[in-house]
DNA sequence: GTGCATAACAGGATTTTTTTCTGAAATTTG
DNA sequence: CAAATTTCAGAAAAAAATCCTGTTATGCAC
């Protein structure tokens, strides 16, 4: 078989991992009215076909010396398709690089940018970003406020979701 | 106790565990010449202490018609503090409005939106955001590719990191 | 350095969960 | 409606989490 169309327990079950990883089949099971069974066979398929992607611990950010976090937008100067490959190459090798998105638009880049305070903002900068002759402008805006950090997504039951 | 300082064991373990949550204890001292109690101790621990703050599955969003993703900036037209945080409020109930950051500089508001398609991007602008009075000017941007994604950080250990 | 207090750890016992298997019930399909 | 397929419950086995105990290691005061 290689479709997969989630039911609603599917849906279900996904909102609740994506919420806590560590509830138990057991657990699951009694919120669907079902035995762990069911639920541990639709887990292992669903990762079977790559729709749950991974399990991960979610740390807090501020007591692990991550505080400032920022957002950088970068324009370069050239936009070959060996210029933008070798560019997004190196920016995400740097640590403080946490995301790193090619854009449309205005910007060539969006990075999410993630270090201890402003001092070693401004060095990643100098002595980073700025070292990659290919830059041209970089605009930088720093979170005052986290209001919203979804690392789930609402789901809907589709019309059609084969995968 | 009520401070918390991460040695190199504790490091290690977060960063297997900001892979891979679904390790076990085992399989974690095996890595660092531990059994099992140690580990289990000290994730107890680092639970209760807030760094690890919880477990979520991951999901391909590919797979969960959630396959575009835009950066939309906001400006508002006013900047009282009762208007920005009712903008925050009801921004941030918005499915499609998976990060919502207030920042510092030209934007006042930085969204990440995950849908399905420009088509529900549009009818999020025209029936969500827009309906917003103060929402003064927006430029939206979309991700052509995820050059990387952390979920996790990179984690050194730290000269004074008490909690 | 010595002794004391504290923290870290190994090993084992117990409980809980995961995982596998089997057959029955429900659903889908022709 | 009958056959095929899928979904599920229940039980059994394997593995993991959890708890406990005592030993070793570590840090600290003197």
């Amino acid at each position: 078989m290689h479709s997969y169309t989630l039911d609603e327990v599917d849906i279900k079950i996904l909102q609740l991992l994506q919420e806590n990883a560590r509830l138990t089949n057991k657990e699951i099971g009694e919120k669907l009215h079902k035995t762990s069974s069911p639920i541990f066979d639709r887990v292992k398929r669903m990762q079977e076909f790559g729709i749950i992607r991974g399990y991960i611990a979610v740390l807090d950010h501020t007591k692990i010396d991550r505080r400032t976090m920022a957002f950088t937008h970068v324009q370069l100067k050239d936009h070959s398709g060996d210029i933008l490959e070798s560019f997004e190459q190196e920016i995400i090798q740097f640590d403080e690089v946490v995301e790193c998105y090619h854009m449309s638009g205005q910007y060539d880049f969006i990075l999410r940018i993630a270090v201890s305070d402003l001092e070693s903002y401004h060095h990643f900068l100098m002595k980073k970003l700025f070292q990659l002759k290919i830059v041209g402008s970089v605009q930088s805006t720093f979170v005052m406020k986290e209001a919203k950090r979804d690392l789930g997504y609402k789901l809907t039951v589709p019309k059609r979701a084969a995968v």
